[in-house]
DNA sequence: ATTAGCACTCATTCAATTAGATTGCCAAGT
DNA sequence: ACTTGGCAATCTAATTGAATGAGTGCTAAT
């Protein structure tokens, strides 16, 4: 028999795991530090207060729950919630109309930023909770097409139209004045050279040729070099994400202290740890969850993160997800960004 | 003699300003009412507390001052801020050291968004309250270059770049499929007929002659009064501003109550209200000032908005301001915002 | 293993009290 | 006519203490 009852063994018994079970359920619908008599009553069994006290006695032995002071009902700790993640917890498959909302919201959009701004709204609304996302990625940023529009005399508008049709404009400063008519050469030239290329290889390979001509155009190319790091750098740099619904936070009394709350907006200003908090789940497969003080970045501790990596065709583009407090509801916040990440890899497809 | 010391008078006299100047000073330093024997020995005169009460009590009269309850001091009412505001505020100008710190931070950047972006941070970050910044916005769109992209069979990359330098881009679904050569003639007929008029114009153009010729290339042309429409209408809904420093607002003790501060973030989040007040400062000659409800908008109630008009070649472009309490060092914010719009400005002009 | 009973511990709430600040008013002084 | 000291009245904020109630741990009995 591998159930064991007795209170000091490693495995939890099938009965300890039910009242953990029936008390996370009750934490997170109130909120209050749940006590034996409501346990005993919620558990279904037919069972007194006093036995479920020992019973809650060898959870708080195990560091699953723990009580906030002498004459209160206990709470889960992080551990708890961690083990009624993992083990515990019935999902419960989002409901079809649901779905449809989520998918209706997606249709039309065309701009990728748009549609992260979306989901983002979308996340924070139906889970009441702040939603983020991160814009898509894509790893291989490949060339599609240059044009180059000079402004004054030394100044060129370099428009550059990278996979994933986005558009990158930047001013440069050029060493010196360029023809309207050399420009258009230049640019005439790397759209026949280089469709497709990645953008990293096309910097590398200007400069060599650059050593190896020495002359002719020089100083063009050193500048469209230029241009494709700074580009680059530009898209890499491009660190950031959407999220909305922070207000949503306020309402729970677990951020009622200024402090805390300013920790955690400062947090989603900065947006930067957060930022790689995300970076970390890109290649997760499916949802993860951080619970409190596992996301290792302190204005969190009081958060659980729920996030899911989002992809087209196969590549993990970015990764998208729900902030709010370690109570929640996540029986229904995992399918909520699950699908999400689903459906805005299809929206994203299909533009 | 036009001074009388009658307190049922219109004008006040002059002790009774320079009381009212005292009392706003010192409620602003501090945030606390002020009683008869704080402002009788903050004001320098050697009066008794039951002179003040006398003068406060007329005060109070005239709506300048009220108390919060019997036994507290007086504060100073919206009315009796805009009067102190209005006449007997000394600005004193800025230290040269802060313009210089100012006038370093535009230096470099390019990017009109960042430009504002870094406006909107050094306002906030200067002031200790939020900072916001709407982004220049050119009141004459005209045209500088259209490039067409083909995506796929019916998906034409729409990149036009208008007066200033901005880069707008936009995917278009088209009727027919177009060659890439039919995009190029087109791109270059509008570019070669169209410099730097305005983009309205181009659009109706476009349409009146489509009537005329009803024929050739029609379908193209149908398509590009409406990109230009379309362009247009994204300049113009182009409502956006920065906002930075929110959380600075969380250490004032007037937004302690999470309710008002929901409100107010929400306020930010979702801008277009803050948006319509700075429109309304556009042609405001300098430096203009919405006191507590003045501003019209219930978020703001107990905030005060100290904005400026910002301009280049004497046309202007934007608005910036600083949001704060009511209770803020006013003789220190409006020269920082005054003398920040016409640094931004300058830093427009040498882009 | 389970349970009832009991003593004990704390947080919360409420009322009562106190201390402190400030006003308004009046009568007297300048 | 203005100023001032004095004084009662008012109100807040902080403190105290008692009552309440929820909950635990332990023990002895089942």
């Amino acid at each position: 028999m591998p159930e064991s009852s007795s209170s000091t063994d490693k495995a939890l018994n099938q009965r300890a795991q039910h009242f953990l079970k029936v008390l996370v359920e009750r934490y997170i619908q109130d909120g209050q530090p749940v006590g034996s008599r409501t346990l005993a009553r919620d558990a279904g069994l037919e069972l007194s207060p006093a036995t479920v006290r020992n019973v809650m006695s060898d959870l708080e032995e195990r560091g699953l729950v723990s009580s906030p002071h002498t004459s209160a009902g206990r709470i889960p700790t992080a551990e708890g919630l961690r083990l009624f993640v993992d083990s515990l917890l019935t999902v419960r498959p989002l409901e079809q109309a649901a779905v449809e909302h989520i998918r209706r919201e997606f249709n039309g959009v065309r701009d990728a930023g748009l549609i992260a701004q979306s989901a983002s709204r979308l996340l924070s609304g139906i889970t009441h909770m702040a939603g983020v996302v991160m814009l898509p990625r894509h790893e291989r940023v490949a060339f599609r097409h240059v044009e180059f529009l000079s402004l004054s005399s030394n100044r060129v508008l370099v428009i550059l139209v990278t996979n994933g049709n986005e558009v990158h404009n930047r001013i440069i400063q050029t060493k010196r004045a360029y023809s309207a008519s050399e420009l258009e050469q230049a640019a005439n030239y790397l759209n026949r050279s280089f469709p497709d290329r990645d953008l990293r290889d096309i910097g590398r390979q200007l400069r060599r040729e650059l050593r190896e001509t020495r002359e002719h155009m020089d100083r063009i190319m050193t500048t469209l070099a230029e241009v494709a790091d700074q580009v680059i750098e530009a898209g890499e740099s491009q660190e950031d994400c959407v999220i909305a619904g922070q207000t949503n936070l306020m309402d729970f009394n677990e951020f009622a202290s200024m402090d805390r709350l300013r920790l955690l907006f400062d947090a989603f200003t900065e947006k930067h740890e957060i930022l790689h908090l995300l970076e970390q789940c890109l290649h997760a497969q499916g949802v993860q969850i951080f619970i409190g003080q596992e996301s290792r970045y302190g204005p969190l501790d009081l958060c659980s993160v729920v996030t899911a990596p989002y992809s087209v065709d196969d590549k993990v583009l970015g990764v998208l997800g729900v902030i709010g407090p370690t109570r929640m509801a996540y029986e229904y916040v995992i399918p909520v960004v699950d699908v999400t990440a689903k459906l805005l890899g299809a929206a994203l497809n299909q533009r």
